[in-house]
DNA sequence: CTCAACATGTCAGAAAAACTCACATGACCA
DNA sequence: TGGTCATGTGAGTTTTTCTGACATGTTGAG
């Protein structure tokens, strides 16, 4: 009662198709790394199934019986182009870029000044950068990682690396008018500013607020910006007091463009890097790394 | 440094290219006679070996990536050849005929007058016979089953089916001229006989003289015939005493052709019916159980 | 001829792969 | 909101496959 269209076992045709390709069962054992004895076994199978002999052994070496000649003529084409499939899908795999899709605020403030040095440490990598304003969600042609900002509950289908904790904290130019009256004074100073701030993060000084002890009812909010992008060049030409994660100002600060004079504070929120769930590429790992070290390092 | 040219699992491979073929998991695990979870660890084997997801999962089915898409057009054509070749082998084979070996000598005297029974009683059999002087010799086109007569120990690489014990007699012509002198005496009056022999069995007399007690040499032999089957027509034609197998000679004695004054007696060897090792098609069961049947029955 | 070197077959037990079952999750629909 | 459908997941079990040791039979050299 079998089904004509089903198939016999794979593993004893490809054990078949060796021995035929390599007119030795020792040779198609080594060819598929096994003993000769497995070998011998799945041909046994494969002979029982049609009932009919597919080499005719003679002692030293088999040779292909008709029905075995039949038998390879059919099969052979087969295997080549699962073959030949398999390792250029491999090969399109390897060869192909790695694309990472990042908010643009993060991607111009601190992956691309550090952009030439991932790619010499990561040449492999072959990254390509797609700027997307927000990266967890689905979409067309999803990426291979997405580097983030976030906080859990992990979006839903990604798995999430953990980079490092954020901080965040205010910060403010040199050039700021009314950099006097905040200098040298507590974090209160701040309840007196109209808070330059962006609507993409409504809860980034309230969070703030609350992780230093004030009540996020004492703040008062001037201008909005729509990206982080923006707030942060506001701040820096001197329009008012933003609040920024550390790492996006680190040089703006080391350079004196910038200047936050009450320091950063943790919030509940990380630094990520996600990927589509079932991708664990090698050069996953060798990313996380050296976002880690970049993000801690300093 | 695994070998590009290596193919991933293949049952995998069938799950997956199943799964794709119908675009559900489910289905695939039906055609393939096993549960949905077989088939989900199966996909998950081969997205890891990818490192890439091969289907969006959306909680109701699953959908090709692109990458999935790429995988099923190289290894789709390949299963559909798997498929195609191997059922169209198992449908040959079943629809081949049956080839019977089997001594020119036993066809015409034994199988040729069974046939159209035969025939009648197995018809999926298509039974094609091909008489050969030595079935049991290697030889170019191997038979499906050779019939024979002979002793232990077996020929070596056939499977043997043994059918039933032989047995000898000598038998006269009615016609014989000699006949007279024959008649109501035992099997001592043999040895006053220039006894028919055939060259093909040289031990058949003495086999038969030793089963009956009578010492090998007080025989004495007239002509000599290269087959039994020439052999069994002489002693039709009354050219003299021969001996033969019973079963042979049964229509003979039965319509007064030939007469068995003495009986038959049991010798070493059998009637078989030999098979090539590792073929044991249904077919040769059904045709060892009417051999059977036929050889003993009488 | 005998013997060593091959090549393959065979079997019991071990290892690995595949499967099942039961439950969990998420989407869709009424 | 609950029910159904489709799939994911994990522990445990079944099935398949492999190994390792030995047997058989061939070949060719000495």
């Amino acid at each position: 009662m079998t089904m004509s269209r089903e198939l016999p076992s794979l593993n004893a045709l490809r054990a078949f198709e060796a021995t035929a390709r390599l007119g030795s069962v020792s040779r198609a054992a080594e060819e598929l790394h096994v003993t000769h004895g497995a070998i011998s076994r799945q041909l046994r199978v494969l002979e029982e199934a049609l009932e009919q002999p597919l080499f005719a052994r003679h002692g030293r070496g088999v040779t292909l019986t008709a029905m075995g000649e039949e038998l390879r003529d059919r099969v052979a084409g087969a295997f080549d182009q699962l073959r030949d499939g398999w390792s250029e899908l491999r090969r399109h795999r390897s060869e192909s870029p790695f694309v990472l899709g990042c908010a643009s605020s993060l991607l111009a403030r601190w992956v691309i000044p550090r952009l030439d040095r991932l790619e010499r440490d990561l040449p492999m990598l072959r990254l390509h950068l797609s700027p997307e304003e927000n990266p967890l969600a689905p979409q067309h042609a999803e990426p291979d990682a997405a580097l983030a900002l976030a906080a859990p509950p992990w979006p839903h289908g990604w798995q999430v690396h953990e980079l490092a904790p954020e901080q965040i904290g205010p910060v403010v130019s040199p050039r700021y008018a009314g950099l006097a009256r905040l200098l040298d004074r507590d974090e209160t100073a701040l309840c007196d500013e109209a808070l330059l701030h962006t609507t993409s993060r409504p809860q980034a000084w309230p969070e703030w607020a609350q992780a230093c002890g004030l009540p996020a009812t004492a703040l008062r909010y001037g201008q909005g910006f729509a990206r982080l992008f923006y707030l942060l060049e506001a701040a820096v030409a001197g329009l008012g007091v933003a609040i920024a994660p550390a790492p996006l100002v680190q040089d703006d600060l080391r350079e004196g463009r910038l200047l936050a004079p009450w320091g950063f504070r943790q919030t509940s929120a990380s630094w990520i890097l996600a990927t589509p769930r079932r991708r664990n590429d090698a050069r996953i790992d060798a990313l996380v790394a050296w976002l880690r070290n970049e993000l801690t390092e300093s």
